[in-house]
DNA sequence: CCTGTTTTGGAGAGGCCCCTCTATTTAATT
DNA sequence: AATTAAATAGAGGGGCCTCTCCAAAACAGG
């Protein structure tokens, strides 16, 4: 009862990965992401009402994607939080190394992906992704520490941003991750959440 | 002999770095520079060649005046390499503090500043600041661990990149760094250097 | 084969931006 | 007062981009 379609959303999703890999989300443009599937401009508005829900689709496939895995991740070590924390912050590099363009988009937050114009489900869908990220981090700031464990954006900086941080700085200018990357991340977390065990914090 | 000048080039500066800590280094425009002064835009092609010579003199300026303060905090503790890697992190996320606008674009690269485009002389200048960090991170690198001290990537984590990443997640929304953001910096980089070197941890 | 629906294909309007170019203003010097 | 060089002032060309719109194409079901 129709033509068969001969460019899917996911194409036109795969080339904008491409491009902003290449020269960040602004070459994410309608006319380039036809192009380099020599389309015509109408397909990509046929797919995606507006270049904002363009980007949100790319922006929002590609986060959804790495939080699942450090999701998890993080239930990996089911039992000893610390192992969590560990798995979940040596994901962090591992996935950025499996996926080295999706992770350079991360390195850029969604308001490079034009996050302000995004239509209402995106902008959901983005808040609950983050909702579900800070209740992981809040259940695990609770397991480390029964009495006194450390503050929330302390879990944070170890298990997320401080890994993401020592990806970022290699996939800025292109280059591999070297090979000890991820236990370089998996130590950090550790250290940064209290070295020993659970009781002994230093002195404070 | 000659017409006083009535805008100098650090005015056009000043207002391109409001423009890119609200709506990101893309923002910076030719046309909305000069509208943010009631210049034409004439005015500012007289003093930048070129968007890109625009771009490099933002960056530029605001990374020299980050690093001269850098410096200093890493020389205030000139004794103890320790104390001098704490001062350091302290000052990511003092200057920060101190200049949230600023800060703002030192979260973004240079690649989205144009570094492309730009002149010879400028891409010499970020190339001499990029060698003199790196010079202090292996001096601080030595000083730390005469035999086994930690790898420089491990420095270069806890005195710059990490505070910046502490700084970031603020920055990026537009919220004031919380009031001890400094400690965690210097804590946490107190933290990632102790564990590869001395043997004296967590002793403080 | 015909009909209906989805999709492709592509032209083009309107807007912003980079940059160029010329004319004019301004003040110090002669 | 005349000269001169720096600086302002602003119009406009050329390009890319977003988005609209319409016609043609391709297939499924009757």
């Amino acid at each position: 009862m129709a033509r068969p379609p001969r460019y899917d959303a996911s194409r036109f999703l795969d080339a904008a990965v491409e491009l902003a890999a290449a020269a960040g989300p602004s070459a994410i443009s309608m006319a380039a992401v036809a192009k380099a599937l020599g389309a015509p401009s109408g397909s990509v508005y046929h797919r995606f009402p507006a270049r904002a829900a363009l980007l949100a689709e790319v922006w929002l496939r590609t986060v959804e994607n790495f939080q699942e895995g450090w999701f998890a991740a993080l239930r990996m070590g089911d039992g000893d939080p610390r192992a969590a924390a560990r798995a979940a912050a040596v994901h962090v590099v591992a996935w950025s190394r499996a996926h080295p363009r999706e992770a350079s988009l991360l390195l850029y937050g969604s308001a490079e992906f034009a996050r302000d114009d995004w239509p209402e489900p995106a902008v959901r869908r983005a808040e609950e992704g983050h909702r579900r990220v800070g209740e992981a981090v809040a259940g695990l700031c609770a397991a480390l520490g029964a009495e006194a464990g450390p503050a929330a954006d302390r879990v944070t900086l170890a298990v997320i941003d401080m890994p993401l941080t020592i990806v970022r700085r290699h996939v800025r200018r292109g280059q591999e991750l070297p090979a000890h990357a991820e236990e370089l991340a998996g130590e950090s977390a550790l250290l940064l959440l209290g070295a020993g065990g659970q009781q002994e914090r230093r002195s404070r």
